[in-house]
DNA sequence: AAAATAACGCAACATTGTTGCAAATACAAA
DNA sequence: TTTGTATTTGCAACAATGTTGCGTTATTTT
């Protein structure tokens, strides 16, 4: 198993994504940064991230890909916190939020071996009405 | 209202996602149509064939937005159709299929305004078993 | 302090999606 | 069938997003 160091970085981006109420893009953090570090490194930090389950990874309906951390989630927990939760994603601001209330009940045909779900309701948000 | 035309590409594209049993990419229609027309062009067919309610689209779990048509639906109650049905998307083989059965039940604060839903399940499909 | 390993910056590249504009085409009216 | 016109297309140029390789820097271990 590597290794895995703290940076200045990797401090800053996961305090960004802790922060902020809704999920945060590629783009919305690299310019929230400021300079601090390279576009590269925020992808390669991102990826640490989500492999080290301190954030979980969303698509929009456009199919942007944003990232937030899972507030519900203790830290002992988070291991094996599957982050099945569904997402609303709002048509007019864009953003993201985590809805970890909301747990859909469905079955699938048992041919299908289902590991993960991504449900994500999309339409106007409190803050856009 | 805009009058709209059939063109070969068109065609070709309708049938192409018509035919499969799966979701198909952008770059995976360009290659099917090996040549036909220009990458720009099915890019704005596929906005045509979405407005025209002959096609949905889906993003699956990396974010890979993909074209589906609706069998289920009749022609004429595609304009309201509202294509809130559930995906699958395979992590080995990343194909996307429509469960047009799964129709899940759940419920959000009521400040939030839902219109669409996306629900994504992923993990093995049968054939990668 | 030195060695080992992880993270970084930078450049270069690949992929995906968008826009403007002139030329080609579909389609309906003459 | 020919003509008129709005729609569609190709091309070029661009923007945004994501990936890879490699030499350098920083952190941790010995
Ligand atoms: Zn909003
Ligand atoms: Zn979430
Ligand atoms: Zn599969
Ligand atoms: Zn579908």
């Amino acid at each position: 198993m590597k290794q895995t160091r703290n940076t200045a970085a990797k401090t800053e981006i996961l305090k960004l994504i802790n922060h902020s109420p809704v999920a945060l893009s590629h783009a919305e953090i690299q310019s929230a940064l400021n300079g601090l570090c390279d576009r590269v490194t925020i992808y390669r930090v991102l990826e640490r991230l989500i492999t080290e389950d301190e954030v979980h990874k969303v698509v929009n309906l456009e199919g942007v890909v944003k990232y937030a951390s899972c507030h519900s989630c203790s830290s002992e927990e988070k291991h094996i916190h599957t982050h099945n939760h569904a997402h609303f994603s709002c048509e007019k601001c864009k953003e993201v939020t985590c809805m970890e209330d909301i747990e859909p009940s469905f079955k699938v045909p048992k041919n299908y071996q289902v590991h993960e779900m991504n449900f994500t309701l999309s339409g106007i948000c409190p803050n856009c009405r």
